[in-house]
This record gives structure tokens, C-alpha cells and sequence, in this order.
RNA sequence: GCGCCUGUAGCUCAGUCGGAUAGAGCAACCGCCUUCUAAGCGGUAGGCCGCAGGUUCGAUUCCUGCCAGGCGCGCCA
């Protein structure tokens, strides 16, 4: 991150200044910083803000008035060619040609560095994603959370946090006792359990299991059914970490819920609880107050068997967390546990936490997969999945996680199989790579051609075509939408982004020649165009890999 | 019944603190390769932003009520 701050970021700071120079006549509050939007119509300038109309209300006074106030306070400044202001008082930004050059020397300098920044400084971040249980392959569903949560990952660094990216194993409770019943039984060509796992791969799991340790059917219950839990937990669990390893999504810290009840931690957790005065006793059963927060009920951590209940590692692991030094809890969850919102954030007040800012819940809503026109169904139990590998086989790494973060993850999503496998432009990611592709080429060319692109050939004067303002405005806008995505956590805005980006670079090539024609002689145009290739090439490649795509250099 | 999410072009979907003429891709139609990658570019056509109120200078955006679809509401995990 280099020290200087943005063009827009210093407009933005005069305005302040400005505003804060009339207060006594406006007499209202001010905003800590001013928007300025990069306007459609190109009649409004390079930058537009509707402050004026924004202060208008509290201050009594017409916005024109306001605006011609900023405009005024603007006008001896030397990036700023022109200030107009529209409308009922919209203020457009028109900035001196040179000073679009200073975008190009801060890409050139920060390099694989650009777009990063530090809205995020100093924060310590546990993400937790996919969190599947260790029962069987990952389906469509983590699949989506496996991108996006692999790509929040990489945005939120990039923003400057200290992120931590965990795993979350189900490793112990009724799942992993059924799943033992399964794969036993599945071994000794009993019918399965009823509410066991029924998928194909139970039956190559127990085999495997069986041909790696013969002397298995050698033992009695209970130690059976645990041997074969334990045997197929282990090779399930490295499965999933090698699809995953495979599909570019790395963790950090693989947790086991078993290990919660290692030691005394659990006994700690329900201390630390009672303490804060929370914890009572019902029925036999110890519960958590979590109503004292919003929630709808309160909920059981011991039940009254003295079996442990589902909510007792969810409040265990969350205390671990915030003991480990984690300051914000991200959780990424599916639609089908929007319940736990309520529960997790009163959890959160229960430990003495602020739960708007301590825990932050993501839902995910659900994907729906598509193929020869009719829908497929998903169901883990029957067996009849779409797996992460067979996602990845059909339509590739890249194109799978391009398009599964590229939507929010608010949004319902439906892939269709046949299009995604089709390998046409309807896939976005085809285009965006491809303008990088395109602009790897044109940089080969230039090489061969001799000529030099680089920090010393930015010539900004010379770069005045319209397409060269608008590459040039698009490529600024980068870190900003690098800062937001990671403030809102939303990634598809890196998606969006770069798409845009792409478009404008395409525009750009059909209408400026980069390299010279026929015998033309190299000039100084021809080095500034390069180099704005070669700086819109870097920003595509730190888009996508912001979002685990690759950008290739031919296509 | 209560709660969360969604409803924008024929299809799949964007749309930032409420802003100027609501966008993209695909599909349709018409153009553009004698020199840098046509996986591209330009143009045409396509809209009751689910419906009805409200707040305001201004609402796809905020509030309320309805309609439609998805998903939840256990001492299950």
C-alpha cells in the first residue's frame, strides 16, 4: 500500500474542508467524507456528488447555493479542470488531463499491491466456511460457499485485516454414529440404517475400508461400527480437503468440534457463561438465557439426559474463537439455518459481546442446478448429488467459482449445467479473461516490436481519446470497490467490477490502435497506450485473483 | 400462524448514503476482420423495477399493507 491517497480521496477532503469553513452558515451536521460517483453521461464530468441536494434539508439553504459554494472552493485547484454544477444542484468534476497519469505511475508502482488498502487495518477476522460434515462429499451447496468464502478471504486480506479462514468438523454426536451404522452395515450386506446415508459412496467407502484393515470384522460392537466411524471419518475428511485443495479454496485451521470437550474447556465455556449470568437450570436440563437478547427461545446446551445438545458446541466454539483474539466472527451459513441467526447473535450478548459488531451472520441462499432443462434435486442422503468434483469436471475451476461468486449470495442462484459446460461467451468469465489474454498478446507484440512501456512512458497529455478517459477513470476505481466488497462482505462486487472493466478495455482496443501500422514509426503515443494495456492487464489480474481465477496470458 | 430471503427486459441477473435518461450478458435483428487475439466492437428492438399506499425537491432504493415463490420455526444435528 503506498502512502498516497486517491484523486478522489483528496477532492473528497477539499470538499470537506470547504464545508466545514462555511459551518457556521450552514449549521448542520457534515458527512465524514463526500461520494463522488463516476457519472454515466459523460456531459457530467470524470466526477459527480450530490452533496449539495444532500445538505440542502438541514442546512435551509438551496442546494445551488451550496454547490456554488464547493464550486468556489474548488476552483484554484490544479487536478481540477472544471467545476459545473447541473440540475437542482448536482456538482460535476472535470479533472485536468495530467492528473489522470497519476492513476497509472500508482498501478505501475504498487503492482500486484494495487487495490489493496486498509479500511480493515488491525482487524482480526475469523472466517468460517463450508463446515460440512466429515459424512460424505461436498455437494453443490458448499460449493458456493467454497468460492465465495474462499474469495471474501482474499478481499478481506486485501483490505488489510488479519484473517483467519476455518474449517469447522462435525466430528462427533448422532451424524457420525449413523454414519459408522452405515458404513458397517453397508460391510456386512445389512439393510442400512433408516436414517443413515444411503449414497453409492457408502459402499466404496466400506470397502475400502475393509481392504486397508482385513482384521476389522474381527471385532465386536460397540468397537465396530466406532472402528469403521473412525476409518471412513478420516479418509471422508481427506477427501474433501484434496477437492478442495484442487478447487483453490485453502483453510487455515481445520477445527474439530471433538476438541472442544478435550481438557476442561467445555466446563471453562459454561463458567464463563454462568458468570456473566445467562445459564440456568430447567427440567433437569442446563440452558442458555438467550431470550435476554431477542431470541425466540431459549435454548439447551445440556440436555437432560446429560447428553450434550447441538447449541453446546456452538456456544463452546464461539467463546474459543473470541478467546483465540478473533474480534469479528464472520459465519457463512445456508438459508436452511437462517434460524441461527437469532440464537448466535444472542449468544454473542450472552459472552458480554457487541453482536452487531462481534458476530457477523452471512446467508447464503440456495443453488439449484440445472441440466437438460429440467431441475436436478439435491439430496445428500439418497445419494443423487452433484458433487464439488463433478461440478468442477463438468465446467472447470475457473468458470465454477467465477460464477458462483459473481451473483450475491442473497440471490437464489441457477447454473445451468449445459451452459456453463458449453464453454461460450454466455460465461463472463470467458470475457474478462479473454481482454487479458488479448492485452498479453498486444504486450508481446509491443516487445517485438521495441517498444518500451513502462513508469517512463505514461505520457498522460497524450492520452486525451475519449476510450482512454473512461479505461483510465475505471482503472481508479478499483480500490474502492476492493474496500467496499470487504466492508459489505460482497465479492461479487470484484466480479462486477472486472467484468466492467473488461467491456471498457474492449471499447478502448476497437477504437485506439495500440502498436504502430505497417511501417509507422514507434512514438510516444504508442508507448503511453501500451503501457495502459500493461497497468489494465495488472488490474484484471489482481481482480481475478482476488476471486481465485486465473488470468491467462493466451487463449 | 410467526420469522428470514427473493420478485427489475423473452432468459439469467447487476443496480453502493435515496439522485440526472433504470443497466449487463444471453437470445432476436442489422452492421464491422487487407496489419495489435472477432472468445471482440458498434447499432436496433425489448421495462407497470410484483401490486397499493406513505415519507420527500426526488423512491427500483426507505416505511406500512397485500400478492407470489423459496427456506426455517425440536431437550434433531
Amino acid at each position: 500500500m503506498s502512502a498516497e491517497i486517491s484523486i478522489q480521496d483528496s477532492i473528497s477532503a477539499a470538499i470537506i474542508e470547504i464545508l466545514q469553513g462555511a459551518k457556521g452558515e450552514l449549521n448542520c451536521d457534515l458527512p465524514e467524507a463526500i461520494t463522488l460517483d463516476r457519472p454515466k453521461n459523460r456531459d457530467h464530468g470524470d466526477y459527480a456528488t450530490g452533496i449539495a441536494l444532500a445538505l440542502s434539508k438541514p442546512s435551509g439553504k438551496p442546494p445551488r447555493e451550496i454547490a456554488e459554494l464547493i464550486k468556489a472552493g474548488l476552483a484554484n485547484r490544479l487536478e481540477i479542470t472544471k467545476v459545473d454544477i447541473a440540475g437542482p444542484g448536482f456538482i460535476n468534476i472535470t479533472l485536468a488531463k495530467a492528473s489522470q497519469g497519476g492513476v497509472i505511475a500508482k498501478i505501475l508502482s504498487d503492482g500486484k499491491k494495487f487495490g489493496h488498502g486498509k479500511v480493515l487495518d488491525g482487524k482480526s477476522i475469523n472466517l468460517e466456511f463450508i463446515s460440512a460434515n466429515p459424512t460424505g462429499p461436498l455437494h453443490l451447496g458448499h460449493t458456493r460457499w467454497a468460492a465465495v468464502g474462499d474469495a471474501l478471504g482474499r478481499v478481506l486480506s486485501a483490505a488489510g485485516a488479519k484473517v483467519t479462514r476455518e474449517f469447522y468438523i462435525n466430528d462427533r454426536g448422532v451424524q457420525m454414529d449413523l454414519f459408522g451404522a452405515s458404513l458397517r452395515t453397508s460391510a456386512q450386506g445389512e439393510p442400512r440404517p433408516e436414517d443413515g446415508y444411503h449414497g453409492a459412496y457408502i459402499d466404496d467407502l466400506s470397502k475400502e475400508i475393509v481392504a486397508a484393515h482385513p482384521e476389522i470384522l474381527k471385532l465386536a460392537e460397540p468397537e465396530l461400527t466406532h472402528a469403521f466411524r473412525d476409518y471412513g471419518y478420516q479418509l471422508q475428511l481427506d477427501q474433501q480437503q484434496s477437492v478442495l485443495n484442487a478447487f483453490g479454496t485453502k483453510f487455515d485451521v481445520w477445527f474439530s468440534e471433538k476438541s472442544l470437550y478435550e481438557g476442561n474447556f467445555f466446563a471453562h465455556c459454561q463458567e464463563v457463561l454462568k458468570a456473566k449470568g445467562h445459564v440456568f437450570d430447567l427440567d433437569g436440563a442446563t440452558w442458555l438465557r438467550t431470550t435476554d437478547f431477542g431470541d425466540d427461545k431459549d435454548r439447551v446446551m445440556v440436555k437432560s439426559d446429560g447428553s450434550l445438545a447441538y447449541f453446546a458446541s456452538d456456544s463452546a466454539y464461539y467463546i474459543s474463537k473470541r478467546e483465540r483474539g478473533f474480534d469479528i466472527c464472520i459465519y457463512m451459513l445456508g438459508a436452511d439455518h437462517h434460524g441461527y441467526v437469532g440464537r448466535l447473535k444472542a449468544l454473542a450478548a450472552c459472552n458480554g459481546d457487541d453482536p452487531e459488531y462481534n458476530i457477523d451472520v452471512m446467508i447464503g441462499q440456495m443453488v439449484k442446478i440445472m441440466e437438460g432443462g429440467e431441475e436436478v434435486k439435491l439430496s445428500k442422503r439418497a445419494g443423487t448429488i452433484i458433487t464439488l468434483e463433478e461440478l468442477v469436471e463438468k465446467v472447470g475451476v475457473d468458470a465454477a467459482r467465477y460464477t458462483l461468486i459473481r451473483y450475491p449470495v442473497e440471490t437464489p442462484m441457477v447454473m445451468d449445467v449445459d451452459i456453463l459446460r458449453s464453454r461460450t461467451n454466455e460465461n463472463p468469465v470467458y470475457y474478462v479473461q479473454y481482454a487479458h489474454a488479448r492485452i498479453c498478446g498486444v504486450l508481446r507484440n509491443a516487445a517485438e516490436l521495441g517498444i518500451k512501456y513502462g513508469s517512463d512512458q505514461i505520457h498522460p497529455e497524450l492520452l486525451v481519446h475519449e476510450r482512454e478517459r473512461e479505461l483510465i477513470g475505471q482503472l481508479g476505481e478499483f480500490p474502492r470497490v476492493v474496500a467496499g466488497a470487504a466492508e459489505l462482505r460482497e465479492p461479487h462486487r470484484v466480479a462486477r467490477y472486472v467484468e466492467e472493466l473488461a467491456g471498457v478495455y474492449h471499447r478502448f482496443y476497437a477504437d485506439c490502435r495500440v502498436l504502430p501500422l505497417g511501417d509507422e514509426t514507434p512514438s510516444e503515443l504508442h508507448a503511453a497506450r501500451a503501457t495502459l494495456c500493461s497497468v489494465t492487464a495488472q488490474v484484471i489480474s489482481n481482480g481475478l485473483e482476488l476471486l481465485g481465477v486465473s488470468a491467462p496470458e493466451k487463449m
